[in-house]
DNA sequence: TGTACATCAGTGAACGCGCGTTCACTGATGTAC
DNA sequence: TGTACATCAGTGAACGCGCGTTCACTGATGTAC
C-alpha cells in the first residue's frame, strides 16, 4: 500500500512490461527537475511519475547516482545540440555564430536551472564512474572547440590554441548564466543591464580579449 | 537517548549556557562543509558537532534554512575579505592587483568547494528573505568594482560602466573555478594546461578584452 | 503448431535510517527591591 | 547584601515523514524442441 503509482494517464491497462521504462524513467526524472525542483529529485518520485513501483528503476540503474548520470548524460546532450545546431546554420558570419550559441546556453540553462544544477553542483562525485556521461560532457566541449577552430578559420580570434580558447569561453558564459540564473543577487538591478545586454557585452570582451592582432 | 552530543574536547564541564552558540553552530557547519561534503550539512549534525542538543540551534536560527544563510553569508565575507586584501596591498600594477585577487577567489573556491555549493547552488532560494546574506554578496560585489575602478584610474581598462566590468570579471573567475573544481571533466587533460595556466590564460584575456583602445 | 521452460521486468512488503520540527521541561542568569 | 522572580538558553523525548535499498514473489516473454 505504501507509494501507489500513480494511475496512467490513459484509459488503456497499462502492459506489465513497460517497453521502454529507462527511458521513461530519465523524462520522469527531468519533468520533476522542471516541476518541483532538484530537492524533490528522488528516486521514489521518479517511480512514481513513471506509474511504476518503487523498486522497479533497480532493474534499470544500479543505484540513484546512476540514475542522475542518466539524467546530466541528457542535459550535456541538449547542451551540444544547441551548440551543434549554431555551427550548422553558420553562413559566414563568426560573430553571429557565437551569439546563436551563447543564446541558446543561456536560454537553455534559464529554462533547465535545476537540470544544470544536477550536471554542474557536485551531486555526482566522480564523472569517471559514468563513461557516457564522461563522453556526452567531451562532446559538448569538442563541439565549443570546433566553434573556435572555425572562428580561427575566418579571422575573427587569434590563431592560438582552441582548446584553450574554448575553456575560456566556456568558463566566461558558464559562469555568466549560473551567476545570473542562482539569482544570488539582482544583476539586473545592480548593472542596470537586462540579460540580453549582459550577454552581448561578455561576448563582445570575449571576441576582443581572443582577437587576432 | 537519541543524539547523544558528542564529549566536549576540554575536560572541564560544559557549562550550560554557551556563551556565543550562534557563532559555534556557523564554524560546526563550516568543519562539516570540509570534512564531509555539503550532502552532509543537517541541522542535526550541526547541532552534534557543536556538542549540543539538536533542538537547540532553534534557539538561534527559524529553521535548517536561516543556518544556510549564515553559512553563505560568512563565504561571501571571506571572497571580499580576499579582495580587499588585494586591493589594500596595491602598489601601483593594476595587472598584479587583478592577479592577486583572482588567485585568491581561485584558491578559495578550491579550498571550500562544498561552502561554495551552499553560496551558489540553489539551495537557498530566496536571498531577500535573508538581507544579511544578500548585504555580503553585495559587498563582495562592490569590491570587485572597486577593483575595476582602480584599474580604469590606472589606465589598464577601458573607462566604460565598472559595475559592467566587475560582472563579467566575476563571471569569467567564477565560471572558470566552478568548472574546474565541480570536476566535470578532466579540463587538465583536455587543455593541456594546470589551473596556474588556465588562471592566468584568463586573465590575459580578460584585460585584452576590457582594455582601454 | 504446441508446449515446457529459462529468462526477464515489475511488484509490494519490509528494513533501518536520519531528518526537521515541536513541546513541555529544567537549569542558569540577571535584575528589582 | 540577600532574595524572589522573570527571562533566557539548552534538554530530551516524541512526532511524522520519506528516503534508498533489499528480497521473495509473480506475471509476461520468447525460444528450443
Amino acid at each position: 500500500m505504501d507509494d501507489a503509482p500513480e494511475s496512467p494517464t490513459s484509459d488503456a491497462p497499462r502492459p506489465y512490461h513497460h517497453g521502454d521504462l529507462w527511458q521513461a524513467l530519465v523524462q520522469a526524472g527531468l519533468a520533476i527537475l522542471h516541476e518541483e525542483g532538484a530537492s524533490a529529485l528522488t528516486l521514489r518520485a521518479v517511480a512514481r511519475r513513471a506509474g511504476v513501483s518503487h523498486a522497479a528503476p533497480y532493474r534499470h540503474f544500479a543505484d540513484k547516482d546512476a540514475l542522475l548520470a542518466a539524467i546530466a548524460e541528457d542535459g550535456f546532450n541538449c547542451l551540444s545540440a544547441g551548440i551543434r545546431t549554431a555551427i550548422n546554420s553558420y553562413n559566414g558570419d563568426p560573430v553571429a555564430l557565437i551569439h546563436r550559441a551563447v543564446d541558446g546556453y543561456i536560454q537553455f540553462v534559464a529554462d533547465n536551472a535545476d537540470h544544470m544544477q544536477v550536471m554542474f553542483s557536485g551531486l555526482l562525485k566522480c564523472y569517471e564512474d559514468y563513461p557516457n556521461l564522461a563522453i556526452a560532457a567531451d562532446r559538448a566541449y569538442q563541439d565549443v572547440v570546433k566553434m573556435m577552430q572555425i572562428c580561427q578559420r575566418d579571422g575573427l580570434i587569434a590563431l592560438d590554441d582552441p582548446k584553450q580558447q574554448a575553456f575560456m569561453a566556456w568558463s566566461l558564459v558558464h559562469g555568466l548564466s549560473s551567476i545570473v540564473i542562482g539569482q544570488q543577487f539582482p544583476v539586473a538591478e545592480k548593472t542596470g543591464l537586462d540579460m540580453q545586454q549582459l550577454t552581448d557585452a561578455c561576448i563582445a570582451m570575449l571576441i576582443r580579449g581572443m582577437r587576432a592582432p
